[in-house]
DNA sequence: CCACCCGTGGTACCCAGGTACGAGGCCGGG
DNA sequence: CCCGGCCTCGTACCTGGGTACCACGGGTGG
């Protein structure tokens, strides 16, 4: 601890006031932060970004007009040494996915503790990327191991899936149709879509095109 | 949060026992950590974890005999809510997710710091997953920008195909839906149609889905 | 006890996507 | 020259899949 003190400058993009001010106290209170800009949409953080240049960029996901997927998308293409972390409320949400894709460093969600929050800025303006334990946890659910079950937890059932969905899951990821799923799980078709529906849901996913996608990308089929 | 006074029972798995004492040192000035074994090897480790049932076991790569991640493997193959954090000197990527893939809850480099150290174990003894920020920056090294070829010549079991649909194939496994196949193409969604119709008949394909899986075991997309 | 979640099932609606068929334009080879 | 492959576009049809509801039994925890 007690890094050199060199100031950090912070930018936050989220459309809602209230948060922004929120992070800005917990944010300013560490005295080698400082927030030097706000933006309230994508399009007024890309022309922040571009004025102001700031060491990291706190980027919601769910913005009116240009989102924070673009938003990021078009300030690394600007400058790809931008370092962004992106804020959302769900976790394994495709937007986020897509937003580390589109050169973001960070990946954070909105109830973390103010200590994740300082150190993951810290970490992201060091050089090094920063993933929320929790979504990291969720990635290595889907590598190795099936998990069965073993310790389901409190609060991280917000966006995840439960047993019988990742099953699920996997299984469309196979290239199982409706009726096929039907069968292997000894279900009803009806049933099945309902599992299908919230699994796309809760991830944030189109089609189940997008889930096949998702699950080779995170290694957890293909042999 | 609010990690009461529970304590964390700990094992330590590595060849040198200087670095073991030294990390015991660390730790037990922590007063919820305790190390309660020592395993030099990996059988060895296997064996304790079996017996002794830690909270978290750190184990190190490099070790005579059996290394961590084959002990790893086979420790969560016994019990699959063991929690180990892998221990290693060098940030190597096969390190890190062979050990990921065999189990582990955590990935530490040895020269983190001490706050580092007994963070990820908290992080892990409360059943999130935790990284370094080094190695959490290469995943998404990975993870992000992996789509060099959309121009591949030899396309192996492809032949059948035309150029062009060799072309919609590929923004097919992207993800994309017939509109924006359309969109990106510059075609009418009547010949994106004709394209993606062809291309199922010619590999005896399905749905689109089965086209994804199909690019993905072929290599033609991601990592 | 009640509230909540999960898994199961249903109905109804709508549209993206896959199928079938045709057709015109371009180009290269026989 | 004509033939055939390729690319383009259209129209029409039908099914699979996604969405929006709602409902019920069982388990769990406050």
């Amino acid at each position: 601890m007690t890094q050199t003190r060199m100031q950090t400058r912070i930018m936050l993009a989220d459309d809602q006031a209230l948060l922004r001010t929120g992070f800005r106290m917990v944010l300013e209170a560490e005295d080698d932060f400082t927030v030097v800009a706000e933006a309230g949409g994508g399009a007024e953080a890309i022309a922040l970004a571009a004025s102001v240049l700031p060491d990291v960029i706190l980027m919601d996901v769910r913005m009116p007009g240009i989102d924070g997927i673009e938003a990021t998308r078009q300030i690394t293409a600007a400058r790809p040494d931008s370092k962004i972390i992106i804020l959302t409320t769900f976790d394994l949400d495709e937007y986020a996915f897509g937003g580390l894709r589109a050169g973001a460093r960070g990946f954070l969600l909105k109830d973390a503790q103010p200590s994740e929050l300082t150190a993951a800025i810290r970490a992201v303006a060091s050089g090094d990327a920063s993933v929320s334990s929790r979504v990291t946890r969720r990635m290595l659910e889907l590598f190795g191991s099936k998990l069965p079950a073993a310790d389901d937890e409190d609060a991280s059932r917000l966006g995840a899936l439960t047993e019988r969905e990742r099953e699920v899951f996997l299984a469309i990821a196979e290239g199982l149709s409706n009726p096929e799923l039907a069968e292997r799980f000894f279900l009803s078709e009806s049933t099945v879509k309902s599992h299908v529906g919230r699994i796309l849901a809760k991830l944030g996913l189109r089609d189940r095109v997008h889930v096949v996608i998702l699950a080779y990308r995170l290694g957890l089929v293909g042999r």
